[in-house]
DNA sequence: CGGAAAGTTGAGACTAATCAAACCTAGTGG
DNA sequence: CCACTAGGTTTGATTAGTCTCAACTTTCCG
């Protein structure tokens, strides 16, 4: 029912659903003219691709050298038909999924600064603890998660740095320094 | 386990979830700050409220004089318990609404006649048939459902009109006069 | 080292928001 | 039946925020 797999790439899931053991995964959808709009990133304890029927279009993809558990959806649905507590799990877990889309929904009607300051709170949430956060993705996957361009992104990230709200070592780590400021930016 | 409501106003859904008999509905969030973001028009035959456990902090609204039934969820998921049947369609309900909020939140990342066109398609799919569609809501809901601002709103109409995709023979009613155009915009 | 890729910064263009005024349309009361 | 009003809608002028295009800087790896 599951097998395993290392750095893989361009999952369609289609078949199947993912489990990300280690390292950190993208799930995406693009559109007819090319943009790519990133649903999630998956990290370590998450999964993908069981919620629904047809996660409607939906693909996986490792941003970092990850170990990845695929699971057969077929397999997983043949269960539920017969136990009544995978089932009702298969539904908590898709109606979880759909509380985090909508969420995030609400975040793509927001400015660049509350976008990013919702980002690095809730990636800060799901690192190990403290203040530093290492992100996972790149520039370009941050800008087609929060619906901007590269560019916005790191200019607000600037903007951020110099009001002191975060602090940037690295262009991939982020430690936060005045978290009611950006709790502020987070409506 | 069901009850009915005429014109209704302001349902929070913690204990029901609604069915559109006749009529029309919104379901909307309120963030902090006050904006609102309306997640979806519900017109006879649609139901909303059973999806999720938490469908996060969402309300309903009548738009126009309407029929509601009102449905305890609780009873619905008391069902579930027992019969599988039951259950799967729930599941099956909630992975659809989960479907079309990812494809709302792809709309949210275009831009504004493209909003608009998709919105209005959306429209005529689910209205009667032909190429006339009566709007139930105002221009500061369909702002609110498409994350703009009613004076974008009527301005794109109104350019839509110019380049005679649209007509408006009044502002409550559109006639898609060239729908290949809208499907352009439609990405 | 040296080159490529990723990230940052800058200037200008463009889209949608904001602020403000004018314009229906449907009711209301004279 | 006709002004009058109130709400919603449209239009206009200006501003603010993000995108685009371009140059420059840093980081990563051979």
């Amino acid at each position: 029912m599951a097998d395993h797999d290392t750095g893989f790439h361009d999952h369609d899931l289609s078949a199947g659903a993912v489990a990300v053991v280690s390292g950190a995964v993208r799930t995406y959808r693009v559109l007819n003219d090319g943009r790519r709009q990133i649903g999630a990133f998956l990290l370590p304890g998450d999964m993908f691709g069981l919620e629904a029927g047809a996660t409607h279009g939906s693909s996986a993809e490792a941003i970092a050298d990850s170990v990845i558990l695929v699971i057969k959806r077929s397999a997983v649905i043949a269960l539920a038909e017969h136990d009544a507590e995978v089932a009702r799990q298969l539904w908590t877990l898709t109606a979880r999924e759909l509380g985090r889309v909508q969420n995030h929904m609400l975040l793509l009607i927001r400015n660049a600064q509350e976008r990013i300051a919702t980002f690095l709170l809730e990636m800060a949430e799901r690192a190990p603890a403290g203040d530093a956060v290492d992100l996972p993705m790149s520039r370009q996957d941050i800008a087609d998660y929060l619906g901007l361009t590269i560019e916005t992104v790191s200019r607000t990230l600037s903007q951020l740095e110099e009001n002191a709200a975060i602090a940037l070592p690295t262009s991939r780590r982020v430690v936060l320094r005045n978290r009611s400021a950006l709790s502020r930016l987070n409506a």
